[in-house]
DNA sequence: CTATGGCCCTGGTTGC
DNA sequence: TGCAACCAGGGCCATA
């Protein structure tokens, strides 16, 4: 599932083929991919434009656009579980699932996803559809002192305060698993019962997985998640707990263990990730 | 504020 | 072999 390495990936990798290309068409293969957008608004407001920019802030890929030198809007689209953005050379055939996609002067953006969770929206502004997000994991605002105090703050448990975007945005249920481990935290433990000096752990194991995930291109384990050139990422290679239950922990050598936490799988060590007290 | 559960979706896996 | 039930899960929403 695309976290924030793998949408990292996906915009570094797409930006070039689409920076400076015009749209010419746009089919909607798949309407609720639209967000409730009604897809003719959303065609109308593309065609004729000119990609600006292309990148990333959370989970989201940015599309700015504009028209005779003027900003007229951005495109967001979130991957959710099995979205991909892939640039064909043109006069090719749709690949199969895509939902919505863009003929450019250049080639061809398509949106393909399998399971229809994700979603392409068009913005005039798009300030006020990010405005709730959290602080980006590697971005300055991201202070060891900010998390420490923002942990104290709130008395959730780790696992859905980290899934929360609200919170910190970009993180999902992978990296969220592997920062736990690395930092020695169960996923059960209460925000504001980590002691600051575990917080500055669990900050440095966070930016340093989300580092090293950029670097191998994301995580690729289930068929799903691929490169916009098709190759799979590297890091499923270094998991250390996601995904792994019942094999020995790395680090110890004691089976991992596999809960469910708000729904969502969640894999830890039992002796390295000792369970909190209450 | 926090927790829980349903919903959206489909392909792959599991169980009989 | 065939088929139905089940599962994964990000974000959002309603409810307690």
């Amino acid at each position: 599932m695309p976290e924030l390495p793998e949408v990292e990936t996906t915009a570094r990798l797409i930006r070039p083929d689409l920076v400076g290309r015009k749209v010419r068409e746009v089919n909607v293969e798949w309407t609720r991919t639209l967000g409730g957008q009604d897809p003719f608004a959303f065609t109308e407001a593309l065609v004729g434009a000119t990609i600006v920019t292309v990148d990333r802030r959370a989970k989201w890929v940015r599309i700015a656009l504009e028209r005779r030198g003027k900003s007229v809007g951005t495109v967001l689209v979130h991957l959710r579980m099995t979205g991909r953005l892939v640039v064909n050379p043109s006069r090719e055939e749709a690949p199969d699932y895509a939902r919505v996609s863009w003929r450019l002067d250049r080639g061809t953006l398509h949106f393909l996803d399998v399971r229809k969770f994700g979603r392409m929206e068009f913005f005039r502004d798009p300030t006020e559809r990010l405005a709730g997000l959290g602080p980006e994991p590697l971005g300055e605002d991201f202070t060891a002192s900010w998390f420490r105090s923002a942990l104290r703050g709130r008395s959730r448990a780790l696992k859905p305060l980290l899934l929360d975007q609200t919170f910190l945005a970009g993180l999902g249920n992978i990296y969220v698993d592997e920062s736990l481990f690395r930092a020695g935290l169960h996923p059960l433990r209460r925000s504001d019962r980590v002691p600051p000096r575990r917080a500055d752990v669990l900050h440095a194991a966070i930016r340093d997985i989300l580092a090293e995930a950029i670097e191998r291109e994301g995580s690729s384990f289930d068929g799903f998640y691929r490169t916009p050139e098709g190759q799979p990422g590297g890091y499923q290679h270094l998991f250390q707990v996601y995904g792994r239950e019942g094999l020995p922990c790395r680090v110890c050598e004691r089976p991992l263990k596999r809960i469910v936490v708000g729904q969502r799988g969640t894999h830890f060590c039992t002796r390295c990730q000792p369970t909190p007290r209450s």
